[in-house]
DNA sequence: TCCCCGGGTGTACGGTGTACGCTGTGAGCC
DNA sequence: GGCTCACAGCGTACACCGTACACCCGGGGA
């Protein structure tokens, strides 16, 4: 009776439970709702199994969302044969982009223990670094380090400051409105934070371009790099 | 009877509760035991109060949270006078010590509801940026967005990435190398990720300066920006 | 002096992750 | 072809979480 719940209008599982499928679900969950909305019960339920049967493939939860973000990991490509500059420039792009469709998995990409997709990930990155660049190790690591800290702290900026969408911004922009009234009344607040309100207005009004920021960040890193990079090859 | 409880060995809590003593509270037990340590019950049991007497003083475990935020931006500090670079400078490293200090609040810096240390930190950097730089309004959105992604993405990385302590690293060096072997035995990991293999030994090795690595892309950031800064005066 | 109101209490509810023991079943072996 | 045995999925149970709600008591204003 392992399939007993086949006939169920929602035909959302399938025969038999797979770590595979188990995590492939749960991502779907955690894009949908957030991580938040991944219980080991919801997961349970749109598997159509019991919670517990669930552990019969992955140890705990904590195991479950690092194999999670090692899927997100195996969505980034790390271009080869294009110069080093434009392999990190679309490798970062890249990155970008899975955390945007997978923002639960922003303050997670560094877990202790890392998947294979992370190893390779950050195996490639660094032979691009090392081999196209010709880096020295140490300046290999600045770059990397350098890279990646703007990369995550971009996303995570970017997740968590949430004015983006026209409607949600709208309806955001009224709740912030009674939330930060509780600080401060506006017109107050405008004379007390007179630049900060200049750049509230600019991210609520829908002109601000995220994407068009990242890359200007990320070219000044990687001119940076570049330039740094002159007279180490030596090492 | 309300401090009933006075006698207690701890002599931890006080006659009073108030939402700042709450508050603080909830930062000290955080900063010891991380986010998973601060339920309210814990929270409850050091203020020697019952549970539910905490929402008397804050209206949910999120508005905890954000309360507990602003502390952390409140002990981060924007100099003023010294010119734009080194104030810049300055306030990167002591907001990196802030959240060294204390590491529970690093994915959260950015919440949708900021409170008034918040609003006062920004404001501060915007002025600066502003004014001492001179910089156009764009310009020191660019310069103000690429020098938090990077802040805040280094310091989630060095929160994330575990092996700093010497003691903590060897513990974690050998609970590591048992977990990875899950994934590939050792040798065959060195043959497969070269290049990895390289930079962990010297992250796990305790030369690892965070540091001055964090000041190494501070720089790189720092110095893009004021190249771009010529020139941007005139808008 | 009395009243009121606000901070602290107690109980309870629905939700979470997961430990433990059971059972039915399909694959592998004689 | 029949037997067996490991193992996937089940059911129950537990400890803990955030917090809604009703109560209650003591100190300050009228």
């Amino acid at each position: 009776m392992v399939g007993r719940a086949e006939g169920k209008g929602t035909g959302a599982h399938r025969r038999r439970l797979t770590r595979d499928l188990v995590v492939r679900t749960a991502v779907e969950i955690a894009d949908a709702g957030g991580l938040e909305a991944l219980s080991m019960r919801a997961l349970a339920d749109r598997l159509g199994v019991v919670p517990m049967a669930i552990y019969k493939h992955v140890a705990s939860k904590e195991e479950l969302l690092d194999a999670m973000v090692d899927v997100v990991f195996s969505e980034v490509e790390v271009p080869g044969g294009v110069g080093w500059r434009r392999a990190m420039r679309e490798r970062a792009i890249s990155m970008r982009q899975a955390l945007l469709r997978h923002p639960w998995a922003v303050g997670r990409m560094e877990s202790a223990t890392p998947g294979p997709a992370n190893l390779r990930h950050h195996n490639d990155v660094l032979r691009c670094l090392r081999e196209d660049a010709g880096f020295s190790f140490r300046m290999a690591v600045h770059a990397y380090s350098a890279m990646d800290s703007y990369i995550y702290g971009f996303a995570l900026q970017e997740k968590t400051l949430p004015l983006e969408s026209p409607e949600a911004a709208a309806e955001e922009a009224e709740r912030r409105a009674r939330e930060t009234a509780r600080v401060m009344v506006a017109e107050t607040l405008a004379r007390e934070f007179p630049y900060l309100v200049e750049v509230v207005a600019e991210l609520g009004s829908g002109r601000y371009d995220y994407a068009a920021e990242f890359e200007w960040g990320l070219d000044l890193i990687l001119d940076g790099i570049e330039r740094r990079g002159k007279g180490d090859v030596g090492e």
